[in-house]
DNA sequence: CTCTGGCTATAACGATCGTCATAGTCTAGC
DNA sequence: GCTAGACTATGACGATCGTTATAGCCAGAG
């Protein structure tokens, strides 16, 4: 599983399986002790290596999530946009398949749960930022290889969008339907934005 | 009187209730204590009316959910699909932003969290079914607008998936950037797809 | 060797969770 | 008015939550 490596040192453990246990649970009901048993660590360990408690790991966890995806997108972009999108694509299926439709995306995870009070939490923070960059990566490839300089965010966005969203539908019907639909429309419409000679 | 008259509006009260913080803290973080207080009804009423505890509440308020936004959108769909975007979008956008980006869609709540042991919770088969209604409708829409009948499955998902998507997103960044990106690529996608001459 | 400091082990704190039991209140039908 | 049944009020149960405190281990520096 691309999100959870299991031998690394134990902080990197902790913070990889919780970005996997927040993307099953979500954020409010994937518990510490649940992470700390699940990167095989006591739970005095996770308070000795995040001392801000739960915002702390779900933060870092985000980033890390963020930060993995991001570089496989940008690596595989090189191949150009169609090439990217399948990457990405078929990094979330692996995730969704691998796991029996049980886990999806941590970001996501942290994007639909309600913020305490009335300040951003920092994993919200880190949440956008990793949907941005994702973005911005797609855009800039979308642009190098001939697509509409002004349409390009709008096809990034969508895609992101479309592919957050397919995943969590593929969950809950238990079924690639709707993640393999999805990834034809958005095949045939990076074709068309960075193909058309105008 | 055994059946028929489940007496005042307590009952629905509830399930709207639970509907609207489901979408806000997600299916796990959501207390039935909260949603009682929420609904401004007795904790014990809410094991009265629903005696199978949280999982019928929280199907009861996924279909709610899906029953209410299925309707809208057949409403709107017979102006057209372009009008039926408009409605769907128009009708999350509401949402977001009338709650200060905290509410968002109930049923990709339950959708993105792992279901217990190996069965599939009834909120989740729930889910599932008010996802595919909504794909549904537009794909009969889409149709009947001289969409391709082949490709129209295919967009629906885009469109679902595409909305759900951007309104994590959108919560997540505090802006609407990301919905009103999608809505405009939608649009066009529909307009597209329903209007062009072959 | 001692000693230090990073890590672990264990237990506890108050809070809140889902759920249930019991008793009380209210109202509709006789 | 009386009674049955729908609803409410209240409180408790075991479990689990985030967090903290304290003591113990154990490698490496001196």
């Amino acid at each position: 599983m691309v999100l959870a490596k299991s031998s690394a040192p134990s902080r990197d453990r902790i913070v990889a399986g919780a970005a996997d246990l927040i993307s099953r649970r979500g954020l409010n009901a994937a518990s510490i002790r649940e992470v700390a048993k699940h990167a095989k660590a006591p739970l005095g360990s996770t308070y000795h290596y995040f001392p801000e408690g739960k915002q702390q790991l779900a933060t870092e966890a985000v980033r890390y999530a963020g930060t993995a995806v991001a570089g496989i997108l940008r690596q595989e972009l090189h191949a150009g946009p169609v090439a990217g999108l399948r990457a990405f694509l078929g990094l979330w299926r692996g995730i969704v398949v691998d796991s029996d439709f049980r886990a999806g995306c941590p970001v996501l995870a942290v994007s639909v749960e309600e913020p305490p009070a009335d300040e951003t939490p920092p994993a919200l923070v880190a949440a956008t930022k990793a949907f941005q960059e994702w973005e911005r990566l797609l855009v800039e490839t979308l642009r190098a290889h001939g697509a509409d300089a002004e349409q390009a965010p709008g096809l990034a966005a969508l895609i992101v969008a479309s592919v957050e969203g397919a995943i969590a539908m593929s969950r809950a019907e238990r079924s690639m339907r709707p993640l393999d639909q999805v990834a034809g429309q958005l095949e045939a419409l990076i074709v068309g934005a960075v193909g058309r000679p105008d």
